[in-house]
Order: C-alpha cells, then structure tokens, then sequence
DNA sequence: CGATCAATTGAGCCGTCTCAATTTGGGTGG
DNA sequence: CCACCCAAATTGAGACGGCTCAATTGATCG
C-alpha cells in the first residue's frame, strides 16, 4: 500500500515488493517550507505520500509561475531531469510526507528489471500531458472556464484517492488559484462568489461543496460541444 | 551527423555508431500533412532532420491549441507515452524529414546500454520544462511580452542550428502565433507592426530582421529586473 | 489574371486588471 | 476568554488591454 502511493506502478505484486527498496526514504515537509528549490541539485523524485504541494517556476525578474498542484500518489520533480538541477520550487501547502525515489538507485533496479523505465517513462509523459492541458486552460479558455476546469480537475483527482468529488478543502489560496490559472485573485474570488449565487457550488473560505457537476462541465467546456 | 540530427545524445562517437540502427528509418511529411493524428497509435518518437513542425491538441468542441513549434533536432511524440497513444496531432508546416525513434527498440537497446534511457529522461524532462516555460508566458506576460519571448526563443534555436539569430523565416502564420500565445491573430499582426514602427525589428510577411536584440530582451520581460 | 488566402488596420466593446475599501477568520498574547 | 492583529477574502469603481467584427490591402497560385 505504500508502494501504491508511493510509486503506482500497476505492475505485478513480487515485482512491487522489490520496489519497497527504491523508496525506503521518506522525508517529511510542514506547511509552507520547502521540498526543494530551484539550483538545488536534483538526485531524486518525489512521491506524494499525503499532504499537499505546490511547484512554481521563478525567473529572473523574481516573477512566479505555479505550474502544478500535486496530491498523493503524483510525482514531482521531473523537470529537474535535463541538468539535475531543479528549475522550480516545490512547496507545501499543508504538512505532507514525500516518499524519495533516487535516480542513481532507480538505474540500478531497472537494469534488472526494465518494466521500471517503462513506467517512469509514463509517468514523465503524463507530466508533459498534465503540462499541455494547463497551456490549453492559458491560451483558450475565458476565466470562468478555467476555474470550472480546474475544480473539476480537483475533484476528479480527490475522487480517485477515495474522497469526495462533491465536497472538498482547498490547499490553496485565492492568489495561487489565480497565479496558476493566469488571473489575478480577485477574478478568481469574484467567480467563487458568481458560481455560489448561480448554484453551481457553495463556498466558505476554503471549503467547496459542488452542487452542479453537469453545469459546471458544461461551463468548463470539456463537455463537448 | 545523421545521428547529430536524429538524437542528440552528446555520447562517445562509438556509442553513437550503436545508434544508427535505432534510427535507420526515415519519413518525408509534405508541408501540411500530418506525422500523427490524436489517437493513434504510438510505437515511436520522432527526431526532426529537416523541415517544421507543430503539435496541437484537440479537445472534445474541436478547440484547437498549439503546444509547441519543432525544429531540427528537436524530438516530438513524447506526449503519447502514457498509453502508447497519440493524444496531439503534429503537422508539418512545411516540407520536413523525420527519423523514427521505435520505443520497442529503443528499449532493447536500452538493455545494453544504459546511457540510452538516462538520455531519453533528460530529452523528456526537457519538454517537460519546455511546456513549463508556455505556461508561464501565458500565465504572467502580457502580450508585446510573450511575441517578444517568441521570437527571442526562436532566434536562439536557429542560432543553435547556426543560422543568423537575427534574420529568420517564420514557418507559421500570424493565426498560429497567436493561438500558440494565446492571442488572436490580429494582435500579433498589430505587434509586429508596433515593434517594427519602434525599430525593434523589420518584417514583411513572415521575413524576420531583427534589429535591436536587447531592447526584446528587456521587453519581454526575461532580462532580470 | 482572377481567385483565394494571409495579413493589416480601424472602431467599438467586453472581460479582466488595478486600486481601494471592507469584511471575515484565525492565531496570539494579555 | 476576550481583545487584538494580521492575513485572506470579498466587493466595488474605473481603467485598459486584447477581442470582435469589418473593411482593405497584399501575396500566392492555379
């Protein structure tokens, strides 16, 4: 069971065991500190084994840009790949635990065992996919849309992890929910308050309760068309 | 050479020879015609040789987004890893020759020599940070900053190529600019046209003379701060 | 040499941002 | 336990950037 969160790799119960050796290390993160920032050398990635994070490119100017909003079960760190050098940093957002999966020591096991590479290059390339649908939520949809994109997208996940597609915490604040999707935390506060007084959602602080699944699909413009 | 092209490894000139087996395959794609489709199958990755391509999503309504314009030497395919599908057309832009990288090949090979797959990480980790650098254009640069970020980033890779980084042709219209930017064609005509009247660059239709270098950098935004 | 598609340019509108004022909630120390 | 303080969130008014719609010019290709 720790190796399904730790590292889900959907493969044969004998060969999970061997796995329990790559992912010994755990490290724990308390909210707002981080895993790791960008410059740090990179030796290993990450799987969520509870908690919350949170990975934001900076450039040079100090502009940030949060590119992704990891629960458990997700990996990060696989942008720190080209150089082993992170480019971005990873935060938590609550108190979380991460599980390491060091590079060095995944090379070792996966030259007896090539079904490992296999399913870190699925992992990779999911991240790529994950990356895609956000530059689609950027560059085409109007603010509404991005925001029923994203809560859909959260309780799509929740749901997987057991929880509730319905009711639900947010680990973010207003101004990371708008730094992610492009808008300003305004906007963002303001759709809140419209979706909750159309009767898509209610909202209280943090806590969201979605009252209408379809209607926000058809808002988010997933929904066909 | 070829392999210089194909696969970029930075390896040593006899493991490099290995390669060349991994590669023999090429493929003519005429400019307009696709390389893949959304959904199908994926059995391969692509290294350009010659010639343009993008790749684009395609949601549900038949939206349409760009997620990336590729140039020689540059790998595309990545995305379709996750369930061995396609999940993005690529599209030459003008007539163009790809090798064919074969996944089931390349693990093969793999088996011999480990180099290979530490390789392709790093290729895939790349347009893992690639797509990162989309996003956060799309999510924090306003619009003169993105065009400027554009064509600082294209005049890099042609550099790389060892063409001139100040004169290029675009291989893409003003549409496809600004669905990749997520902006409309208009205003990244109506840029062009302003960032010619201010002496940053000349352009008459898709020629591209660059004139003064630090004044895009400092406009778009990467130039610290 | 028309026909067609790409690009330019203009006018007006709309969505989102900016700036500012309140309100709410959570945490801390008296 | 209450009062206070600070951060987070809400809400409003006004400005502005980029979009829409439309007309025109400029390439490219049978």
């Amino acid at each position: 069971m720790l190796s399904e969160l730790c590292f889900p790799l959907g493969m044969a119960r004998n060969d999970v065991a061997r796995l329990d050796e790559l992912i010994r290390e755990r490290i724990r993160i308390p909210k707002g500190s981080a895993l790791f920032h960008l410059g740090d050398k990179t030796e290993a990635v990450y799987g969520i084994r509870s908690g919350t994070l949170k990975t934001q490119l900076e450039d040079a100017s100090g502009q940030v840009q949060i590119t992704g909003f990891l629960l458990p079960g997700e990996i990060l760190g696989m942008d720190g790949l080209v150089n082993n050098t992170h480019v971005s940093h990873a935060i938590a957002l609550e108190d979380s635990e991460v599980c390491v999966i060091r590079i060095e020591d995944m090379d070792q096991l996966s030259l007896h065992f090539p079904a490992l590479q296999q399913q870190f290059r699925r992992l990779m390339s999911k991240e790529i996919n994950r990356s895609h649908q956000l530059v689609m939520s950027l560059g085409s949809l109007r603010s509404e849309q991005r925001l029923a994109a994203f809560l859909l997208n959260l309780s799509h996940r929740l749901s997987a992890l057991g929880y509730s597609p319905y009711e639900f915490v947010l680990r973010m604040s207003r101004e990371e929910i708008g730094n992610y999707l492009g808008l300003t935390l305004e906007t963002v506060s303001r759709l809140f308050s419209r979706f909750s007084r159309e009767g898509l959602l209610q909202i209280r602080q943090r806590e969201v309760h979605i009252l209408d699944m379809q209607a926000l699909r058809s808002l988010s413009g997933t929904d066909c068309g």
